[in-house]
DNA sequence: GATGAATGAGTATTCATTCAT
DNA sequence: CATGAATGAATACTCATTCAT
């Protein structure tokens, strides 16, 4: 039962979709080359890939169907329905903020943010199992907490984009641009402020305007 | 005369650029080939880019840097910092959707999204150029109504995120998931809520939470 | 006792070579693969040609050397040199008419035509052991009916390739380029007429010309 | 007007044809590389071939296309209709190898002979363009002699392909068999042989059978 | 015997780039 | 300016063949 297998020859496949994860997220689709990938996958032969793979862009799309579900938020707690709205959302941010501190999950974000523009196929898969999914948690936590009096009625579905977008902003803010500025704030700063914001905004008299 | 190559031989070199912009955007820099681009330029032969670029790449960046600044706020009035929050957050947020409405400004846009993680050069002067600029805006008003006692006191840094970024992932909703709800929204509507929300919050009780 | 095995393993050799026949008939062999040749021997995989054959040209040869004896006429009677011209040479049309209706002899046909331009030891072998041993019988049957006094002398070399020529043709015709006509021919009718042209020429008048 | 270019220059796409028609007759189609071909080209680049063909296919099949028509009988003599039998299929039966003696016109058949098994498409354009136009030939002039009363009726369709089919059998005895008699039987001996058999047959009394 | 993973050599094809005209 | 022929380097992909199991 050689436990030093375990992660090894058993799955070939899985080692490619590793290596083609990081070498798609660093190069993009079309840059990484099917030698490149094979390398990173401990120096197979480029052929292999054909193995297990039809194409490039079945491994491209494989790895994507198979690994996105690292995008979604895995453990809503069954309570998180009857959490008010400061520790609902503040949960809600959290565990997003915690996804993205996987590395995987980072180079999972930089595939979608630079390919899914030209891969309809993914961008719907995506949307489907990850954007609308997240979406649909928060905006039904949303809904609940309208229903209970916590929150005033407003359109969800924006409401779900304007708190999310607050926080992913600080995503693409790391990785695209690199700003060091967004490397210094915390999560916890950015989750505290998009919910103190998302619930009583920043007028200092609540009438103004 | 030669009246009939007045509008053609003088801005050759706009006329790639612009071809250059339209194929960048659709197929993205890797896929898109001096050929498609030749012939989206009126026809002419892939040959004759290189009399006004360097290089493929050579083309691409000089489209980013040479219109790269439709994505800026071209005309901040001189009375904006005056205006209250509600007006003013809501005259910078149409100005941005507006922005987003020519096909130019559509075009750059998915450029930067799909290309900017793999080309640090650009990223970096889309930074500087646009994104710096547009937050500098925003920034220095928020301090401004701050100083006035307008908003309360807070890290202007994230807050511009928050207020922008719950403008611009609908954008990103609408050019990369093709969200159907997302083309029905108005920009007034996605406006209004943005504002309303970064200036009050959804809470029902201001105390809450 | 193993009966399901009975037809399988101890002729698993004869499986591929029933299935290469096929596929290079159908493919050529050059882009008949061994995959090809693997699924159509019932799904085997493609290495355990290997143990059977050398090569994959080994496999092509062999098929040939051990299958080629089908276009041989297998049983001329004892008979056939004491049988007039006519019902001689019509008794040989049929034969090799005959031969060709089986699919597995046009396959052959099929191969032979395709490949023997670029294969010499596969041409030697078949003119050695299909061409020559058909002209040898049908050219001392000729001798023959010279000696008896029932043919004119002549090059039989020449009439032997004349008479089979104005038949095998026909065989190309339906083959190579799949000519409805020829499809519409009798066997007989064409050994009829081959054998009328050959014994009796379409001359009107004898002396004429 | 340079002469010396004549031939050279403006022709990169005859030149590639005719490379290809010879490395297609001796390798056949796949494996003729493109490699090969750009060398028998004078050595140009393999890429160049794709400026002026689609496709290995593309070169493959407008070889054919452009040059098949060597293969048929150019100049059937106006005359050659009132011939009377003996002339007329000497004539015939002449043009015909005097055709084939052209090293050309051997590749083209030996490429047709091996290719067009498994390209119908080849197979359906030299059928139309050059076997039905041969037959065609000879067969108006047979039923022209029927209608004259030289030559006895019959069906004109399988007498054509007796007739060349006695013909063409040696052509392939030689490119395919390598048969060294036929290469001593000279292209007089094969005609005369031929006209005679077709004529006036083999059998010693007119009445035999 | 039989399999299927694995490889290496090869091949068609693309494309940025150059340059004579 | 402008073209189009020409190239060379790269790349995805195929496939015969091997070999440990």
């Amino acid at each position: 039962m050689g436990a030093a297998d375990d992660t090894d020859m058993p799955d070939r496949r899985r080692q490619i979709m590793d290596a083609a994860l990081q070498v798609f997220s660093t190069k993009g689709f079309q840059k990484a080359t099917n030698r490149d990938i094979a390398e990173a996958a401990g120096g197979i032969s480029p052929g292999l890939i054909y193995h297990y793979f039809k194409d490039k862009q079945d491994l491209f799309v494989s790895v994507l169907r198979e690994r996105a579900s690292i995008l979604t938020i895995a453990d809503h707690p069954q309570q998180l329905m009857e959490l008010p709205p400061h520790q609902g959302l503040t949960l809600i941010g959290h565990s997003y903020l915690k996804i993205m501190s996987a590395p995987e999950s980072v180079a999972m974000f930089r595939i979608i943010l630079a390919e899914a523009l030209h891969f309809p196929e993914v961008a719907a898969m995506i949307r489907q199992h990850v954007v609308d999914r997240v979406f649909g948690v928060l905006r039904a936590y949303l809904q609940h907490q309208i229903d209970r009096g916590f929150l005033r009625p407003h359109d969800t579905g924006i409401a779900v984009r304007a708190f999310l977008g607050s926080i992913v902003v600080h995503i693409i803010a790391r990785e695209v641009w690199g700003q060091i500025e967004a490397l210094e704030i915390t999560n916890d700063q950015i989750v505290a402020m998009a919910v103190d914001i998302f619930l009583h905004g920043l007028s200092r008299e609540p009438g103004e305007g």
